[in-house]
DNA sequence: TCATAAGGTCAAGCAGCTTGACTATATGGT
DNA sequence: ACCATATAGTCAAGCTGCTTGACCTTATGA
């Protein structure tokens, strides 16, 4: 098995994995993409252009996807402290709670993949992807 | 960086590219998810439903795509050799050498990596990948 | 031989994205 | 201070790729 399609299955397999556990904990009206969308949002917030912009998408669809995860109670738009143009969105509870259950279900699938390799290797292995992944907004895989 | 990210970074920064790599050798009517239609119809064909299984998708959905491939020159429908109810999708010619361009674009990236990890490196990267990847239907990062 | 399963396609509907148009606010040169 | 231009965001319309449901044909096995 190739590099490129071994990188490419086990990214898959992780989000697959991931959207599995956290349907599991409850949260099962989210799909993968607003998993991106919540690591943008948890720091501290960002605008529907950031957002758009991490995602790849246009601001329309960024928007769309804003109003979904504002209407399920995820998340809200608050007025931004510096710019009477842009909103800032933030993640409520209920969204960092989500967010928190996805950590986990991330968690729980590198430790299996460390229940295979061994801590020394997913050391090696984390420290190499690291420098090859890209700093950029974020990708789908197809 | 966590280990889950840069891996999910890196895969999305490899369909990109390849898909880059693709379009700029003069393939520019199709979308990464052809690629991995290609890569499960390049060893010796495949039907529309072996098709739907690998991609995760709908049998309709796979045939629509093979209509798509076909109408663009890629493949072709033949009669299945052993089951009258089944038809054998395979690759033209012209869909081998897109393959050829997929794998070259493919080797352009990784060949990147290892100039920054070194060759030892990228064979242990290989190795660890290999044995955390799964060996089921091919998914989507999101 | 006939009930059931499996491969494939046709048709309709829908979700998520795009482009285009528009409003409101910010920015910077004159 | 003013105005041209850029930027943040939304509304509306349309498209594409996927889904579900119905159906025909061929295979399988009791």
């Amino acid at each position: 098995m190739a590099l490129s399609a071994a990188l490419l299955a086990a990214a898959g397999d992780l989000t697959q994995r991931i959207h599995d556990g956290v349907s599991a904990r409850g949260f099962t009206d989210l799909r993968p993409a607003h998993g991106f969308a919540f690591a943008r949002l948890a720091p501290g917030g960002a605008t529907v252009t950031d957002l758009a912009a991490h995602l790849g998408v246009t601001k329309q669809a960024a928007s769309q996807l804003v109003d979904e995860i504002v209407r399920k109670g995820y998340a809200e738009r608050r007025p931004h402290p510096e710019d009477a143009r842009a909103r800032l969105i933030v993640l409520t509870e209920r969204g960092w709670t989500c967010t928190r259950a996805a950590e986990e279900a991330a968690a729980e699938v590198v430790g299996e993949w460390a229940g295979r390799l061994g801590e020394g290797e997913m050391r090696a292995l984390r420290e190499r992807l690291v420098r090859i992944a890209p700093h950029g907004p974020i990708r789908p895989v197809w």
